[in-house]
Parts: structure tokens; sequence; C-alpha cells
DNA sequence: GCTAATATATGACATTTGTCATATAATTTT
DNA sequence: AAAATTATATGACAAATGTCATATATTAGC
């Protein structure tokens, strides 16, 4: 069983706020666990009764609209927690959590969660600051789907893949999505998605090799967005 | 000086966890004061230091969109609280807020509120809750932009508008607000929007008259959202 | 009550986006 | 390595939505 003191999940959420023993006696109720690129960690409806830290890989957090179709909310990533929302709210988990990339989780039980709260204010305060976090940034994403058309938001989901997850060395995106779960965070049909995706291709926005994405021009790429 | 220990804020939001020694500090340093309909409390950007209690009226969270656009991310009403992101954030504003209706609001300065935070955990819990809610909804509606169509999400806000706000003894939502700010509920434009009321008209689904909508027929609305 | 200003309504048309069909490429299974 | 499966790509077309022009109704100011 690995020490949590050096995890970095610690260095990235509100764990960091945790005492030296609270550590200590979270490192002898935790669970570690590997999830493969397609598992879920939990599902929309599901009692999670815990919260999971993210040591490694990226998972999407899904919601299943009314015509079948899973909408991407959001994608989570190394060395933030999840199902926070679910636990504080003592509700069934409104989103599911599904890995895009081979992953590495540790679940910490309800229970221990909560002695944090009673005890801790600055963990209290500090999970408060993350969930109004994720609160702004779902604004944000609302008002972006709301005014802007397909174009524009492939063009800023492009960039926020490259900015947020990196490149490999061949300039590629690291984040490897499908083209079908590419349009389920922009909110369209996959076709729309990949006609686009050409569009760019042609206009030497981007480059495509299989599952390969390169950004060439982000200066225009930025231009499309406004 | 009305004393806050009967306001219906009390009932309903994060503030019914006080002490009664809370409630009498915070009587002695509360602002009370009415916002005319269009009247802004605060806008984005803006520091707000403090939090509104909203003792009667309605208002609108907007926030501007690179195409010039105010997109309406959330309705708020007579007995919640505003501004509770931005004071546990530490940010400005990211959205703004405008009365649609008269409004009688009092504002509670940020050093109380954090007082609060520090000495009574209840407090703490309840507003963490009250933001995961946000959050929820927020998602809810991130997906209903993504996944509905502009009929589908003009039926359902008829419905949330009957069901939130009320109607009159005439059956018309009591919540009058303009095509325009109906359509920047539901992300359209506003001839889009004036469009398809006239066309529900047609239908028989609801009856307009100026400002007054009544829903005529609920259930074939309800069909129309899947 | 009249005028001006604003909001609502509708037509005409362009653009965007979705759907279905089909082709090609990539990946997995055997 | 071949076959089967799945993902990506593209064409053709329909449907949804946006834009601009203009008409009518409603509200506000005088």
């Amino acid at each position: 069983m690995s020490n949590c003191e050096q995890c970095i999940v610690r260095e990235f959420s509100a764990l960091k706020t945790l005492t030296k023993d609270e550590v200590v006696s979270m490192s002898k109720c935790k669970t570690a666990s590997t999830i493969k690129k397609g598992e879920a960690l939990f599902v929309e409806g599901e009692n999670v009764n815990g919260v999971f830290c993210i040591k490694e890989g990226v998972c999407k957090m899904t919601k299943l609209s009314a015509n079948g179709k899973d909408q991407i909310v959001k994608l989570t990533q190394r060395g933030e927690l999840l199902g926070q929302r679910s636990l504080i709210s003592d509700e069934p988990a409104n989103l599911s959590a599904i890995a895009v990339e081979d992953m590495e989780v540790c679940f910490i039980p309800k229970s221990e969660i909560l002695g944090f709260f009673n005890n801790n204010n600055a963990f209290s305060m500090s999970v408060m600051k993350s969930v109004c976090g994720d609160l702004r940034e779902a604004d944000d994403t609302l008002v972006n789907l709301a005014q802007k058309n397909v174009k524009e938001r492939l063009a800023q989901t492009l960039i926020y893949l490259e900015d947020n997850f990196g490149v490999f060395e061949d300039k590629s995106l690291k984040l490897q999505l499908s083209r079908e779960e590419i349009a389920s965070i922009i909110g369209t049909a996959t076709e729309s998605c990949i006609r686009l995706l050409s569009e760019f291709k042609k206009a030497g926005l981007i480059e495509l090799q299989g599952k390969k994405i390169t950004i060439l021009d982000k200066v225009k790429l930025k231009r499309i967005i406004e």
C-alpha cells in the first residue's frame, strides 16, 4: 500500500489541506484500483459512497440525453477529485465517469471525507472552492453551447485539448479522443464533426492522421472562435 | 430596520442554519434596498463583496457572449441567495444579475458571511449543498442546450416557467419575460423564438396575448420535449 | 389621446446542421 | 494474413435555424 503523503492528488486537490494525521488515516482506508480505457468509475444514478482520486489518466463525465446520445460535460484528469458533488448533495451521481485512457485511482469512503468536513474547515473551504470552479466552468460551457456555432465550438475544443492535455514530441494532441467523443463534447453529430475537421485540414489549420490531430495554425484557429 | 428572524430568505436558503445570535448580528450589518425591473444587482467582472438575499422578485443571471448577445444562465427568485460563488472563489462575478421584476433585496457583507463559515459548520455544508445544486442544474441545462433542438428547449422552458413561477388566476404565466429574454434562455434568435411560439399557438398548445403566455395543453407540450 | 419608441410578428432567403447512404481506412479477431 | 468489425470520410439531400426586411401591435412619454 503506497503512502498518500507523496501522491500527486494531494498536490492539486483539496486534499492538500489535510493534516499529517488525516493523511495517515486516509492512507489506511483508501482502496487503489486500475481502470481500463472505456470502463466506468461510476454511472449516472449510482450511489458513489465516496470520492475518487485520479492518480493517472483522464476520464469523461457524461450524461445520457433523452434522445439516447451521451453528452460529455467535462474531462477530468490526473490530480483531481471525482464525485464530490454527489457526496455533498447526498444524491446519486448525475453524471457517469468513463475512462478515456487507462487510469489509476484511489477510492476514499464517504465516512472518511465527512470526518474531514467536520474537523477541518480548510478542507471544507477548499472543496467548496473546487465545486465553485466547476460551476463557473459549467456556466461558461453552457454559454458557448448556446451562443457559438459548431465550427467555433470545434475550434475552441481543439485549443482546449492542446492547452489542458498537452502535445507529444510530434506536436500531436496527447489526449486522443474519437471523432464521436469530440462530437459529444461540442454537442453535434459525429458526421458534422468529421466534416469540419476535414474542412480545418483543407484550410491548413490542423493535420489529421488516424486518431492523431495536430494543430498547425493556432492563431487562425483562435480567430475562428472570435 | 426589519428583523431578519422572520425573513422568507431564512426559510429557504442556507441562512436557516444560523443561530439566533448570528441572525441578530446579521440584522445589524445588512443593508436593504429596492431594485427596479431592468436594473442590475451586479454585473459580470464586478467585485460583489457580499451576498444578496432576495426578499421579493426575480432576477436573471446573464453572461455576455463573444458575439455580443446575452445568455440567460439561470433565473433566481424570492428566498434565494445570490453571489455565493463569487464570494467563495474570491473572484469577480462571472455573471450579471439583472432584475426582471421589481425586487426587494438585502445585502450582507462578505466579512459577516466569512464569519459564519468559520464558526458554523452547518452553514458551510448548507452553502456547499446549494452550490452543488446549482452545479447539477447547470450540467442539466448544458446537456439540454447541446442535445435538444430549439423547439424542444422552448417547450421545456415554458413548462419550467409555469412550474417554478406559477400562473395568475387566468392561467397565464406569472413571470412575464420578453420574447428576447425567452430566446436568451433557450439560446436562439429572437425571431426563431417568436416563430415557434406562433407555431405552438396555431397548434393549440398555448395562447398568446401581448406579453401574456398561457399554457393550454401541457401534456402535448411535454410530449414535444420527449 | 396622440406620437414616438419599442416589441412582436411574418415573409423571403441563406446558411448551418442533421440524416441516411455508401465508401474507404484502421483496428481487432480469428 | 485474411476476414470481420469498427472508425473515419464524403456525397446528397432535408430540416432546422439565422438574418434581414418589413409590417403590425403594444407600450411609454408627453
